[in-house]
DNA sequence: ATGTCC
């Protein structure tokens, strides 16, 4: 069955690569319905652009870029662009690990999510248990998951278990402006809104029972999955350099089809402050991430108590960023700029990048589904790293706008039918509810099946959820 | 995604 799709350069002037579209043909009706393929075009014509622009199957549109694209700039001149990488800066998945089995907790699923709810806050705008002051969030800012483990908010063993171990170096606090600093400073610990939730998740099936022995997951295994990003800080850093370059780019003589799509050459002057502030909207991300975890534990121990083991970390990745990475290309390797935008990092086997315990394996993918539907675990591949920049999808992916949900759903009626199916969920919003309902969302399972199949990464494991907080 | 418009 065919999975890809390519755009010659030809097609229209300015395409500098080719544009590719992975996804199974039965997907492709959806993806042509909203403005991504156009957007995808407008990738392919910025300047420094290696290889092709490419989208994953689960892409949608987004702000100037389509969520679920990849692109490799050529490292130090070719552009960055904050579209490219998204307004929720460093958005991501962690997977927890229990020690349970279903039926061990099943009488006690209610408690656990009402007490993850009440440890966990969710919600647009919402502040956490933490108020940080201006010495502590530029720590956060630095130091990333690091910042939690020295203060008492992480544990040291889960920093190895994180995409760049939780921290890039590169931040530079100085280029966060103060407004950012403003809206960050009550929100480390805290979900958001939106598509970002803690869930309960059973281990429904292993399809690779080798690599699953490594990622220490067996079927009605107990999982928690942790999706959110860097909260109004990050969403801050990315509108102000949105709006800084957009005027500085025609100093540069660049000149964008898209006025959502502006980017400045990486070396340049708003290129490295930008990157430096994005580094640092990353570790804000990444020690929320933490910090929600030891939310998590808390509210696992009150519950299960003595009885309740461990909790650990499987891994975390990232889904909204940009890395300065090498790959191989024109059979050289090369330094590259690779902006993900709603695309995860799927390292395949031996890659250095990745942690000792997965160089047999390849590094766990997350790919939480949408509310109701099943996630999966996969593991990367040599095939993502040839074929993707070391890159696979992130999720199921939008196919009705947040509009048009609400139009189709009616909230109440959508938690009765989750709780018959077994689902507990526990939401401070109705109106995030319709705009979460699984018929918002492409079919998890067709966009999985086209990773696979196209091998940019491996099945391992499938999850069903069994409770889901959110804002 | 987001104090869903400074």
């Amino acid at each position: 069955m065919p999975y890809l799709w390519e755009i010659p350069m030809g097609t229209r002037p300015g395409m500098l690569v080719p544009a590719q579209i992975y996804a199974l043909e039965e997907m492709i009706d959806a993806i042509l319905n909203d403005n991504s393929i156009e957007q995808l075009i407008h990738v392919s014509m910025l300047p420094g652009i290696m290889k092709a622009a490419m989208v994953m199957p689960d892409v949608h549109q987004g702000y100037g870029f389509p969520i679920g694209g990849i692109a490799a700039m050529r490292w130090p001149d070719g552009v960055i662009s904050p579209g490219g990488i998204g307004y929720d800066i460093n958005c991501g998945v962690r997977l927890l690990r229990s020690q349970l089995h279903e039926k061990q907790i099943s009488a006690q699923l209610e408690e656990l999510s009402v007490e993850l709810y009440k440890e966990v806050p969710s919600g647009i705008g919402k502040g956490g248990q933490l108020t940080l002051d201006r010495e502590q969030l530029t720590q956060v800012l630095k130091k990333g998951a690091l910042w939690a483990v020295e203060n008492g908010y992480g544990d040291r063993k889960d920093l190895q278990n994180i995409e760049s171990g939780g921290v890039l170096d590169f931040a530079d606090p100085q280029y966060v402006s103060e407004h950012a600093f403003q809206r960050g400073f009550a929100q480390l610990g805290t979900i958001g809104a939106g598509n970002h939730f803690v869930e309960v998740d059973r281990v429904e099936e292993i399809y690779d029972e080798e690599t699953a022995r490594v990622f220490q997951l067996q079927k009605g295994q107990i999982v928690i999955l942790i999706h959110t990003g860097s909260r109004g800080l990050g969403h801050q850093v990315a509108t102000d350099y949105i709006r800084i370059m957009q005027t500085a780019m025609s100093r540069y003589g660049l000149k964008s089809p898209d006025r959502e799509l502006a980017c400045v050459p990486f070396d340049s002057k708003e290129g490295q402050e930008y990157y430096k502030a994005m580094c640092a909207a990353a570790n804000f991300a990444w020690c929320n991430r933490e910090v929600i975890t030891w939310e998590i534990r808390k509210a696992w121990n009150k519950v299960f108590g003595e009885n309740g083991g461990k909790l650990d970390l499987l891994y975390d990745v990232a889904h909204n960023i940009a890395k300065i990475e090498e790959h191989h290309i024109d059979s050289k390797i090369q330094k590259v700029i690779v902006h993900r935008k709603g695309a995860t990092r799927a390292f395949g086997p031996g890659n250095k990048e990745i942690p000792a315990h997965f160089l047999q394996t390849g590094q766990p993918v997350l790919i939480p589904g949408s509310m109701g539907t099943n996630s999966y675990v996969l593991a990367g591949t040599r095939g993502s790293e040839d074929l993707t920049f070391g890159s696979c999808c992130h999720g199921a992916g939008r196919r009705l706008s947040r509009t048009a949900a609400k139009k189709q759903v009616e909230a109440v009626q959508l938690k009765k039918k989750l709780q018959d199916q077994g689902i507990h969920i526990q939401s401070g919003s109705f109106r995030g509810l319709a705009e979460e309902a699984p018929i918002a969302y492409k079919d998890v399972d067709l966009v999985v099946e086209t990773v696979q199949q196209a091998g940019i990464a491996k099945k391992v494991a499938k999850l069903r959820p069994l409770a889901v907080i959110k804002g």
